[in-house]
DNA sequence: ATAGGGTTAG
């Protein structure tokens, strides 16, 4: 297996600078365009008449532009219908304003996620109407919603009928569709359409790396390995971040050891080792339980000259928090702070999760607020993380209390926190609180969230049970307009 | 948005 690391030759280049991410700039959005964004957000959540909407929408102190079309659209994520309701009456009733390509992505984007494939081909059709072309991305976007759903054939189709709708089919597509079915497991799939296509493509190690990593995402290393060698054998040269996949994947599988070796057998090979080779091993050997290695690991690599980054930290911070103790993570988040890292919010919900896990909620809580102070506030699943651990530990009031919160926030409940707290609703055996989970699932499907179909049963029986015979019909005839009905019902 | 490292429970 470490032939492959024979093949490194040259030496790869050295990274000039390992500077944490966090010291990196980031591009800052105009003020005015957040706030904006944020107040015409406001509107179209509150908003009840789409004709008073439009109207709102048509002033013409309001100065459109794409960032301003996206912020709003990317906040109304977690609200698809009203996010596609805004996007179209702009689309069709604004004299002068020209939607862009990257909005015309969104609302794709938010089309496919909701299923609405009629849309989505409309949608498609009207963006080269108006000469705006749809660009890789765009079908990157509809294949990944595809194989979302279940319809990886469906994907591969709307990539080879690209040039259909004026977009160009190249390496950099071909790699981008084969990297879809990987990251949703269809790796089979994937690898048998890429031995079908890779010769009229000129597949490339961007490629082989690709179907390598699917495979290291499903645990088989040895397909992984196989893929690799046939690489090779084709003259193509592995670099770091093909030695980077086979390490995560080993660690990803339970092979410790064999990653272990990997690791050293990397570093005797003089392999330009990186951060990234770093944090997995960093990682890797944590989540195993050797947290001794995994210091040691992380203390080598600043003696190495090769600076850790913000996720390097996540990753030490996790590992401490799950199989040492949260007191110790703590200690290393106040390190990094002192070295000058901004702590981001992966950094922040994995310490919170870390103190609810030790039922130290009101610490949860202070963390919460200091994520608020650093500028990246708290986001859905750092209330998803919160909410349930309070539902856990009986505090359904307080759950929902910070799903209000969310709520009239920036920041919308998605499927996760519905699921949460509509299972939260049965703890208790109130039936009040039956109550509350059917309107819950009302608001869910009215925001574009598909509930289960043991969702709905397990709603209706309580209903059922605890009296409430006329919400509950309410609650079957939702059910039906899903499609979500038993098949013993009729309506 | 052509590839690699940190968040998720069961």
């Amino acid at each position: 297996m470490f032939s492959l690391l024979s093949k490194l030759t040259p030496p790869l280049s050295k990274t000039a600078l390992h500077l944490p991410k966090s010291f990196s700039t980031t591009t800052p959005q105009p003020q005015n365009t957040t706030s904006a964004a944020a107040i015409l957000t406001g509107l179209i959540l509150t908003s009840t008449n789409p004709k008073s909407l439009t109207q709102s929408l048509l002033s013409p102190s309001i100065n459109w532009t794409p960032l301003l079309v996206d912020t709003i659209l990317k906040q109304l994520w977690n609200h698809g219908p009203k996010a596609l309701q805004f996007f179209h009456l702009l689309l069709h009733n604004h004299p002068t304003y020209i939607h862009s390509v990257s909005s015309f992505d969104h609302a794709i984007d938010i089309a496919a996620r909701l299923r609405h494939y009629a849309t989505v081909f409309t949608l498609l059709h009207r963006m080269r109407s108006l000469r705006l072309h749809p660009t890789p991305k765009t079908f990157a976007i509809i294949a990944e919603r595809y194989v979302a759903a279940g319809k990886p054939d469906k994907a591969l189709k709307i990539f080879l009928s690209m040039h259909e709708h004026g977009c160009f089919q190249d390496l950099h597509s071909f790699n981008t569709i084969l990297d879809v079915l990987c990251k949703a497991k269809r790796v089979e799939k994937a690898c048998n359409f890429f031995k079908v296509l890779r010769g009229k493509f000129k597949a490339d190690v961007i490629s082989y790396n690709i179907i390598a990593n699917g495979w290291c995402l499903i645990k088989r290393t040895n397909m992984a390995l196989e893929t690799l060698k046939e690489m090779v054998e084709k003259g193509l040269t592995p670099n770091l971040t093909t030695y980077n996949i086979m390490l995560k994947g080993y660690f990803r599988a339970g092979q410790i050891e064999e990653g272990w070796k990997f690791f050293l057998e990397m570093k005797k090979r003089k392999c330009e080792i990186d951060v990234v080779t770093y944090t997995t091993v960093v990682h890797g050997l944590g989540v195993a339980g050797e947290i001794k290695r995994a210091r040691k690991v992380f203390d080598e690599m600043v003696r190495e000259g090769v600076l850790p980054s913000v996720a390097t930290y996540n990753a030490l911070i996790q590992v401490l928090c799950k199989k040492d103790c949260v007191e110790n993570a703590i200690l290393v988040f106040e390190e990094m702070l002192r070295k000058g890292y901004v702590p981001n919010s992966t950094t922040y919900n994995v310490v919170i999760r870390g103190l609810c896990h030790k039922e130290q909620m009101d610490r949860a809580i202070e963390f919460m607020d200091k994520m608020r102070d650093d500028e990246c506030g708290p986001n859905v699943q750092t209330y998803n993380i919160v909410i349930r651990y309070f539902c856990d530990a009986g505090e359904i009031e307080k759950g929902l209390e910070l799903f209000q919160k969310m709520s009239c926030g920036d920041c919308l409940p998605n499927l996760d926190t519905y699921n949460i707290l509509i299972g939260a609703m049965f703890v208790r055996k109130k039936p009040d609180d039956l109550v509350v989970a059917g309107k819950l699932l009302i608001e869910m499907v009215d925001r574009g969230f598909m509930p289960r179909r043991l969702t709905f049963n397990r709603v209706l029986d309580g209903l059922l049970l605890t009296g409430n015979q006329g919400f509950a019909k309410g609650i079957l005839r939702l059910q039906s307009r899903c499609g979500r009905l038993p098949r013993q019902f009729k309506l």
